[in-house]
DNA sequence: AGTTCCATGTCGCGG
DNA sequence: CCGCGACGTGGAACT
């Protein structure tokens, strides 16, 4: 772990294309132009630099999100007490540095990553590999299922040969319901499908998207996450 | 300015709530447990905490938005070499601290917080003044009309006489349509308006949105903002 | 408190 | 690189 400080460095914008993170306490004002125009006010603020070339500042609170921000890739130019970040897009965002508190870097590495659990794509996967858990006798025609208005997460056919579109969410409201409802629109309407039939299946249902999905003719069911990963590490055990 | 290091102040918790934000750099792994499950194994980090309680962890890289967080209101338990942060909803980050590498706090003052000037706000404001641009006769018969699901961007008045309800966005994707269909429901359900069409404007429009709107019967039209300022500076230079 | 809608959303994936 | 949908979306305005 070492600890930088800028006296060590003469070139900044060479530092800041090393993997460390800048850290500077100043009395600043900043001036954001691009998606909207902004400006801050002159305060003290955290300015934080990272290896990739993204700046934030941020104030004492607002959560995790800073007041201005340019995220990478793009150019620092360092002037005496101003800072001019532009990216390809053609945003500017401007940073007059009246009063510098402290200045200092930081090696920090690669980091490993976040290793996430529960989402969306891990149900999805789960459910795409077992979809006889969903109704017996159904297998998958295809993961993200193409229509004109965006992917199907799941096309399937029944026992009976009747197509099903399924919808899966981890919490499952009424914007899902909305969303299923208009790919059936569209596949109904597909002449290669005789029925198609939408299945909402997710997490949790709640009240309203059960009572939406009824009222359309969607199936709904609740899944049980860990009872699929068992299924799943059942599967991989016994075959 | 005043900066403060740790050794200045016994109760950490207490030190929180006071208005000053904490870096700590450190080696740390991390465990959030709460609307998923998040696992980050040790490494190097900074974990920023601000005056408001709130927490979060950054690499050296991925732009603004930390590996994990916490936001305010939470309650913080600082163990040996341990913090553990939950809040009201039942969530719970657990930082294990491996090695302290530096922990400094910074008192940084009230912010005067962001003056903004954004993008839709402005997009609503020059075309309010200049519906004929969007069809020939069309004519405002009021901004922001209010509905009991929520305001009409423009409610306008075309040619023949008919009502055009107009959804104003910078990005035209599908929710803007869903959004302006519900309008539509609604305001055709009025006897006070013998028809009423729709209108979906936007910089971009996106093909599902597209799609969908055509689908639904409903007009969309891309505008060009920077033209739409020439217009109006125009304006305002002949007038 | 619950809901709706905007955002400099950001992020990741598939074409 | 674009387009699209998910997100621990966050945050504000309004009911």
């Amino acid at each position: 772990m070492l600890e930088l400080t800028t006296e060590l460095v003469t070139g900044r914008w060479m530092f800041l294309q090393s993997a460390a993170m800048r850290i500077v306490i100043a009395d600043c004002s900043v001036d954001y132009e691009g998606r909207l125009s902004a400006h801050l006010p002159e305060a003290a603020r955290l300015i934080m630099l990272k290896a990739d070339g993204c700046v934030a500042i941020h104030a004492d609170g607002g959560a995790y999100k800073p007041l201005n921000w340019m995220n990478a890739p793009n150019t620092l130019i360092e002037e005496e007490s101003r800072w001019i970040v532009t990216n390809p897009k053609g945003e500017r965002l401007t940073i007059t540095l009246h009063v510098v508190h402290s200045d200092t870097s930081y090696e920090l590495g690669q980091d490993p990553g976040l290793e996430k659990d529960g989402v969306e794509a891990q149900l999805q996967k789960l459910l795409a590999e077992r979809v006889e858990v969903l109704e017996e006798g159904l297998t998958l025609v295809r993961r993200e299922y193409p229509t004109i208005i965006g992917p199907v997460d799941l096309l399937c056919r029944a026992a009976d040969g009747g197509a099903v579109a399924v919808e899966i969410k981890r919490k499952g409201s009424i914007d899902g319901v909305e969303q299923l409802s208009r790919y059936l629109d569209f596949l109904r309407r597909d002449t290669r499908f005789d029925s198609v039939r939408g299945m909402f299946v997710a997490l949790d249902v709640t009240p309203q998207a059960r009572a939406l999905a009824t009222d359309r003719e969607i199936e709904w069911q609740e899944v049980d996450y860990d009872e699929l990963r068992g299924i799943e590490s059942n599967f991989l055990r016994l075959f």
